[in-house]
Formats: structure tokens, C-alpha cells, sequence
DNA sequence: TAGATTGTTAATCGATTAACAATC
DNA sequence: TAGATTGTTAATCGATTAACAATC
């Protein structure tokens, strides 16, 4: 029996998804319009068998002895994702990395648009950054009501990531992106992601670590 | 028997001992001086029998009956990290994104220091970005020889990233923490990590996007 | 038909967890 | 001694991969 795909999906074939649609994009940026999961497998460092095995999951989506139709495949996985119309996101913080989030172009061309950025420093209120007016912190709330925006990004230092996670929870934000350092807790119907920097410095550096008691760099 | 710890660690663990030390190093800060797994489990959503299974493949740092001594845990998991000295990093992009990584303490804070801020924007050059005078791109090679830096920042835009990777790689970078969108490719024997804020993203979107078919949000 | 590549099964592999003896 | 919590084993669980029949 087939057909209903509803069942438990392994969370390590979400995370390959988004990384399975990058790839795809840039394929289609250079014109390919067909692919194979030979190929997926290159490009994403991933085992062929297991792409097409994450990809049963939701359906069929390929044609045998001739592999995937990119354009058909990257509507697919962006459906399943929900990526196929724009999310839009508040961003609390103004600051360096502030402006880079709400500048970075990166955002836009993959379905995500900041409509909001907000700071608690009165002033930097009515600067610009990304081409957006900062307004103040007091606004968001209403802005997230009336624009039912889903996706909060915190981008202020470690003492005020808490409180802004607070107000955007209490506002309705359901997906928290959080820039801060700080370990902030969320009621448990909001999703949090943490992206810390030095916890992948660390991870890495392990590894570096080992692989320098091997084979030690001379300092002389 | 035991004591030789050299087996394969799985990467899993690997991933969890920065979210381990960042726990463990909130508590100090508290002035905690002894914890349990229960207690770590709890902090890091991590089930306690995991968390002294992952600690066992490099030895044994806790008394039973009593638990772990917060101080030591944190000193065997940064030198198990190799984080129990200081890296230098050099960081090439002085736009937001870049002053934003280099005026970030949370970096100098776990061990971080970043040596040198680059850009090959000559406008740039000699302008101030975290505490650093920005340095012509065209040092990197230099710098990188003479500290003996390992790793590299990439905070420049998504066209200018691959060239700025090679320099890297060819400059003797082990470690490149890439920020911008492109997916660059390095040679084998360079630990390449990407942070796409859009990966993550989408990533939690596929969790969003169930919830809200499950219990719509009614636009009404 | 011959070649290619999917979808899918079955085998392997590894990671997670429960349980408990050891021991503080 | 009684209570607590580790270190470790054994059982469970799930994910990865090889292999191949189906089929373009």
C-alpha cells in the first residue's frame, strides 16, 4: 500500500531538504533541467541511495533511467517545505548585525521578506536599515498581528535576547531565529533555532585539533 | 580494560559537547559548582543517559552519587575541543556582517581572537571594525603565515566568496566558517562550514507549515 | 535491445535509551 | 545505612547503505 506519505518523517531528512533545493537552485542557475541523484549526491555530499530514499518519503518524483526534472523537483521540495509562497519576518535589533540581516539579499531570493526592523533605542528609530525604517520595539505586537508575521529573528546582545523572545511569543511569533548568544527559552508551541557561531567553531576545532597532534604545524 | 579513549567518536557527540560547555559555563556563571545529568539534560534538551554515555568515550569526569564538578567538566570539554587556548581568526569582509562578527565578545569570551579584519574594498582600508584597523586583502597571505592562523571568516558577498576561499585555503587555512550564501568548494584536506540563515529557516518552516495545516491560523 | 537510473527492499550499521550494579 | 547518581551493559530503535527489480 502506498499514497499516504503522513507518517513519521526521520527530522534528518527535513535537514537535507533545504540543502537538497539550494543545490537545485544553483542547477537551475546554470540551465540544467535535468539531474540524477548521482549528481545531488556530489554536488550535497550525500549518498545517492539515501536522497532517493528521503525523496520517497513525499512521492515520486523522478523518471526511471532518466533522473529528476529540476524545475518539478524544486516546486516539490519547496511545497513540502512550505517555501512555495513568501514568509515575512520581523527582526529585532539594529545594530551591525542587524543591518546585515535586513540587507542581506540572500533572504528575499528564497522566499523570506523582513517587513519589519525594530529597535529598542529610540535613537536609531526612523534610521534605515535594508531600506526599511527602524521602528521602535513597541510596535511589534501590532505589526505582528496585523501582518500575521510567523518568523521573529533576534539580533540584540545576550541581556535582551530573553525579553524580546518574551514579546515576540506573547505577539504570536511561532519561529524564533535566534543571533543572540544567550540560551533564551520559549513556551514549547514556538520553534527556536540558535545560531551560535562558536558553537561551530568548536565543533570544528576538534577536529582541527586532532588532526594537528597528528600532523603538528612547527612553530620554530 | 580501559584508558585508551583514540576509538571513533561518533559525530553526534561531537555536536553536543559545545552545547555541553555552553551550558556548563552559564552555570559557573550562576556559581553552580557541581551538576548532575539530570540537570544538563534538562539545560540542553539532551536525555541524561546520552549526555554520560557521550562523556564516557573520553573517560570518566563525575562521582557517582554525587555527579559532576561544573569546573572540571568545563576544563576536560574545552581540552577536548582543543578550546583551552586561544585561536586566532582572520576575518575578510568589512561590510555590516563583518563588523558585526568582529565587535561580537561572545567570540574573545570562548576563545576566540580575531587578528585581523580584511577587505579588498580600498575605502575600506584603515576605516575601524571591532577595535581593529581594516587591512587590505592583499595581507591575508602574509598574516596568515606569520601568526600561523588557522581560521578563516568569510563575510563578503556571495560573489566574491570562492575567491576569497581560495586565498584562504591557499594561505594555509584550516578552518573556513563561511557566511555568505554561496556554496564554495575546498580542497580536501580544509574543514569548510557554511551558515546559511535560509537553510535554517526553511528548515523550521517544514514544522511551521504542518502545525498551521493542523490548527490554521484564520485570516478572517 | 542495451543502458541508465529510479523506487524499494533487505541487510547493515550505529546511535539512543532503559536499566542497574557500582559506588559516593 | 539510605539516597543519589554515575558508568556501563544490553535492548531498542532508527537511520544508512547496498543491491536489484522495475521501467524509462
Amino acid at each position: 500500500m502506498n499514497g499516504d506519505h503522513a507518517a513519521r518523517i526521520p527530522e534528518g531528512v527535513i535537514e537535507r531538504l533545504p540543502a537538497y533545493l539550494s543545490v537545485l537552485l544553483q542547477l537551475r542557475q546554470q540551465g540544467e533541467t535535468t539531474t540524477s541523484s548521482a549528481r545531488l549526491g556530489e554536488l550535497t555530499d550525500v549518498n545517492p541511495a539515501q536522497i532517493r530514499r528521503d525523496l520517497t518519503h513525499f512521492g515520486q518524483f523522478g523518471k526511471r533511467g532518466v533522473g529528476y526534472d529540476v524545475l518539478l523537483l524544486i516546486e516539490h521540495i519547496q511545497s513540502i517545505l512550505g517555501s512555495d509562497h513568501m514568509h515575512r519576518i520581523v527582526l529585532v535589533g539594529a545594530g551591525h548585525l542587524g543591518s546585515a540581516i535586513a540587507s542581506y539579499d540572500g533572504l528575499r531570493a528564497r522566499g523570506f521578506s523582513v517587513v519589519a526592523v525594530l529597535d529598542k533605542d529610540r535613537a536609531k528609530v526612523g534610521s534605515r536599515a535594508g531600506g526599511l525604517v527602524v521602528r521602535h520595539i513597541d510596535e511589534l505586537e501590532r505589526i505582528v498581528s496585523e501582518q500575521q508575521v510567523r518568523i521573529g529573528v533576534i539580533a540584540v546582545p545576550q541581556d535582551a535576547a530573553q525579553e524580546v523572545a518574551d514579546l515576540m511569543a506573547s505577539s504570536g511569533i511561532r519561529v524564533i531565529l535566534n543571533y543572540s548568544s544567550a540560551m533564551v527559552r520559549v513556551p514549547d508551541h514556538v520553534m527556536l533555532h540558535n545560531t551560535d557561531p562558536v558553537r561551530e567553531l568548536l565543533h570544528t576545532l576538534y577536529y582541527l585539533s586532532r588532526a594537528e597532534r597528528i600532523a603538528p604545524v612547527h612553530a620554530e
